[in-house]
DNA sequence: CGCCTTCTTGATGCGGTTCAAGTAAAGTGG
DNA sequence: CCACTTTACTTGAACCGCATCAAGAAGGCG
């Protein structure tokens, strides 16, 4: 089991440091390591599975659906992201979680949550830092489901994913970033239907802005996507990592 | 100005208990009340004011716009919603919030939320809850917005807002609750236009199941409203008031 | 009083859904 | 190893839910 002062996620760029002591408490929290395949319920909806987790290696999202089947996705999950902390401080999970990739789950405590608001109160802001922001990255997805057009709506998560992952240090040498969505799962984060996420995606692709295959995306240019989302880059906060 | 200890809200059913201590403490850092007219901008998308509020009497929202000025509401904020911990997290505010009603906010200081942390890890975990509360609004929007259609928007719109209205406290002797929000509000909240928003209130209304007039919205038949969204009762959770 | 906002209703049309069919690739089991 | 299924993607055709445009009615308010 990989110790948290070893975690190849502290060496990104826009992670905040931690002291020995904090790095160390941690990882004496840390219970387990759980692996996951590719389409995976990791948490379902209404679950009242009382782990917390963060995501070490992969991708995922969270989902809520309706009685007929009908789902949205709420966000993406990325490496060092907190998996679970609502269902933790509500009694059930309000919403699910599906892995998109092979994935790997570092596990903490039931009680780790009220021993570190207890014991180490920056860590416990920290951790509220990471629930607000991915709070954020919903509220950007709602406005794009709510009030852009499926073009905009498809340049705007094709922007912002790519930068999401090429700062996750998934960028390849050729430049192109692992991208595991299908169609469908792009539909259901976008509000649209399968058929129709597919002929928007051939028009970026037809005009050269992307491409996108076998699991990878390339961006062909990222000024002229960014056109099409009507988007200016906002600068990206540092981060904490639990 | 009014001490938290004789704060009405406390009086709400599902608010849960302080002890004297811990109410002493908070009612110490509260630093004024301000009011804002109906229609105001409490804080601008992008403002960088540190100040973190609590919402005391009256209506608001948050939301976030495009330069072409179309609009998305994200959630609806009543009496014991906190407003801008963001953009005391971040650096600046993500979201706008704009007042639906005359409203008045307890400001407290802007480094209470360090020494929240540092000194009262329960209330901090408190304040963690009730922002993850929030999200969790904000992430039934994004379901309903995505993959509802427009009748089971509205009445599943109608059927949560009347419900956290009531159990606000607000519900009148004829079983009616203030409703402040627009035609142009809901679309807003909807991601409909003005126009459909306004024949989809009619249908509901000609078929009996609500009326919505002179700001009072009254459900006729909470079953058969229910019933339209497609939705079914989670029990409320117990929630701090901070 | 005139202006603004909100609500209302009709007419028209587009952006997106739905249905349907077909291709390609990747399992899966005999 | 080959039938069989399953999943992802693609394309065409028809339709409809909702947007848009336009115009009018009914308050509030300076």
């Amino acid at each position: 089991m990989l110790p948290c002062q070893a975690c190849p996620l502290r060496a990104l760029s826009d992670m905040r440091e931690f002291t020995p002591e904090q790095l160390a408490w941690i990882s004496r929290q840390k219970r387990a390591e759980y692996p996951h395949a590719a389409g995976d319920t990791i948490i379902a909806e209404g679950a009242t599975d009382e782990r917390i987790y963060t995501l070490l290696r992969g991708w995922a999202f969270r989902y809520k659906s309706l009685p007929d089947g009908r789902r949205q996705i709420l966000n993406v999950l990325l490496p060092g992201d907190v998996v679970g902390l609502q269902a933790e401080l509500m009694s059930a999970s309000p919403h699910g979680v599906e892995a998109l990739t092979e994935v790997t789950l570092c596990a903490f405590r039931r009680d780790m949550v009220w021993e570190l608001f207890r014991d180490h109160p920056s860590l416990a802001l920290d951790l509220t830092w990471l629930s607000a922001h991915g709070e954020r990255l919903t509220d950007d997805v709602l406005l794009s489901v709510g009030r852009r057009s499926a073009m905009e709506r498809m340049a705007m998560l094709l922007v912002l994913l790519y930068r999401r992952a090429a700062s996750s240090g998934l960028k390849r040498p050729d430049g192109g970033v692992p991208f595991p969505l299908t169609q469908g799962h792009i539909a259901d984060l976008l509000g649209l239907s399968a058929v129709h996420t597919n002929r928007v995606l051939q028009q970026l692709r037809r005009q050269g802005l992307v491409s996108l295959k076998e699991g990878v995306l390339t961006v062909g240019d990222l000024r002229a996507l960014r056109r099409v989302a009507d988007y200016w880059e906002q600068p990206a906060p540092r981060r904490p990592l639990l």
